[in-house]
DNA sequence: GGTGGTTTCGTGT
DNA sequence: ACACGAAACCACC
């Protein structure tokens, strides 16, 4: 059997984590604030405020100690999102079952490709879960490397619109404008 | 062609 | 038990 290889894999968070690294960075969408644990890339988000995007991170692991440090796990991944290098990386992060099967199926969605959320919908066999779909992938913590402005509304070439997004559908539209651009 | 009600499922409360 | 969504579908106008 062939063994599966992908750049991005996803390991659940089962205990708390003690240490976080974190740092800010600008990439070609706007402003991010990514962490990481020992284990992988647990937040990533794009910003407006430094101040308030760091409380945010450390409201959703209360338990956790948080380092301004740049690592070599969160450079890896600014370079993978900025298509600068494909090393493998690791995704650090909480989710019920159903959402870690959609955030799964989304990686398998290649750069530059549309789907809708019927395609997500009959891919996990059940073709009736579109609302439920819509909530987990809005869910997603880490904004980019989970590519969730790849999921577009099923009419939406025809009103030439791309949908909701949880950083704003300009910041949408300008991503799928760049990965067509590739 | 557009609009509003209905169906449907996972989650948080 | 209940209400809410990053959806889609259908009937109706």
């Amino acid at each position: 059997m062939e063994r599966e290889h992908s750049i991005i894999d996803i390991v659940r968070i089962d205990k708390n984590i003690f240490n976080i690294n974190y740092s800010y960075a600008t990439c070609q969408f706007g402003d991010i604030i990514i962490a990481s644990s020992d284990i992988g890339i647990c937040h990533l988000h794009f910003i407006d405020d430094k101040a308030k995007a760091l409380s945010d991170l450390k409201q959703k692991f209360l338990k956790a100690e948080f380092h301004h440090i740049t690592d070599a796990m969160q450079e890896n991944a600014i370079a993978l999102l900025q298509h600068q290098q494909q090393n493998h990386i690791t995704l650090h992060i909480k989710g019920t079952d159903f959402q870690l099967k959609i955030w799964r199926e989304l990686l398998k969605i290649p750069i530059g490709k549309l789907v809708n959320y019927s395609d997500i919908a009959n891919n996990i066999n059940q073709p009736q879960a579109l609302r439920a779909i819509g909530s987990a992938i809005g869910k997603n913590p880490i904004a980019y490397l989970i590519p969730c402005h790849r999921i577009i509304p099923k009419n939406a070439p025809k009103n030439n619109a791309v949908g909701n997004y949880m950083w704003g559908s300009e910041r949408k539209q300008a991503i799928i404008n760049w990965e067509k651009s590739l």
